[in-house]
DNA sequence: CCTAAATCTTACCGGTCAGTATAGTTACGG
DNA sequence: CCGTAACTATACTGACCGGTAAGATTTAGG
């Protein structure tokens, strides 16, 4: 009972042997679920992918839920970091808000057009209590209120309603990018929110930028 | 070698009997594949559902892949009807383009949100070429063909771009809707298609409606 | 250098899956 | 009413899956 380290996500009291180890599994686990799709991916090709026994693997993962949970946490925490990267280089709100969308660009073209992570995951896994569904739950959410604060700052008359019109752009944009082999739908979707953002900032009255 | 019947689609020399049970494992497929997901239905709990042997259901399908396709045909064959049947309740254009989100809302619902069965096979089938890929593909294509006419009908001055746009907002409320579970963003999502609708009206010097 | 953690090796379990074989039975249509 | 098409019953194959067992071996770190 005193190895049970498997289920807990933070680095507790890991070696950096068994830390590079985590690492390369979840990379793998990354790589090979989101290509292949969850339930195609079977736990022994991830352990042969990151250069380890499935017995390993089991000793960092309770079971392939986990592993699968924690695998959209990681994809959770990248797409944050490359999200707020892209948005740092920018100081209006109202160009941040455009700025997500080529943070989606990027994102949608680096998955060779395999669609969003969380969306597929919800495709496989119907129980909206699964482990992951709840990750995939709580990235979309966390993307939403990012997109309202901004709204807010942006000064949009309703913040609510333009971040829930930008979200739903982005998320038809990423999964028609996906479906149809175009990426190029991220861009044009972007040009209407160019539209939606100066509208609710010349709603308030401020010059719009070309 | 002559009974190599299982393949085609169109309804050849079957009688009354064999059509009967074609049409209960296609329900049972649609039934289970849609709700459980594809990968996670087996093909003997489709031939359970529709009251045969799992003999009987390969001498009508000749594999579960083909199977799958056949699922998806006949699920956009009944969208086609679905929507059709809202549209013909319309006479403008305009509010043809703006009864597609009312029949999206339906679908959405009545599906008890698991998100768009073309968009879910996509994600469990990474293959783009997979027979239900292209059946999928198909679907899509052809909606955004019926809003390129409707669009071009309602007089937008550039109806590939309205009707992207409508189409983008149609997917990203439908997948939107299955991850956070709210139909309500259907709905919200049509305000905006109004919007866009009026204006493209507008710049044609329509009058708007109501 | 020695110890304890981490990993390896190998083999196994029970289960599910797609698809097939064979032989027997039912129901429908001419 | 009979022939044939449709379906049943049952058992099987071969593969793969998630997960476990037990013991040997390697590696890092104090």
């Amino acid at each position: 009972m005193t190895g049970a380290r498997a289920t807990d996500g933070d680095p507790g009291g890991r070696s950096k042997r068994a830390e590079a180890t985590r690492r390369r599994l979840l990379d793998a686990a990354d790589g090979l679920f989101y290509a292949g799709g969850i339930r195609a991916t079977g736990v022994e090709a991830i352990a042969e992918g990151a250069g380890v026994t499935k017995m390993t693997l089991y000793s960092h993962f309770s079971s392939k839920d986990e592993l699968v949970a924690h695998y959209l946490s990681e994809r959770d925490a990248r797409w944050r970091e490359a999200l707020e990267g892209r948005l740092a280089k920018h100081e209006a709100p109202d160009e941040k808000l455009l700025a997500v969308f080529d943070a989606y660009r990027e994102y949608v073209v680096s998955g060779e057009l395999r669609g969003c992570a969380f969306v597929n995951c919800a495709a496989e896994f119907p129980d909206r209590e699964h482990p992951a569904r709840r990750v995939a739950r709580e990235h979309k959410a966390g993307l939403r209120r990012r997109l309202a604060g901004l709204s807010a700052e942006a000064g949009a008359e309703e913040p609510e309603v333009l971040a829930e019109r930008l979200f739903v752009l982005l998320e038809g944009a990423y999964v028609t990018a996906a479906m149809e082999g175009d990426e190029g739908v991220v861009d044009r979707a972007r040009r209407l929110a160019e539209d939606l953002v100066s509208a609710a900032a010349v709603a308030r009255g401020e010059p719009s930028r070309g």
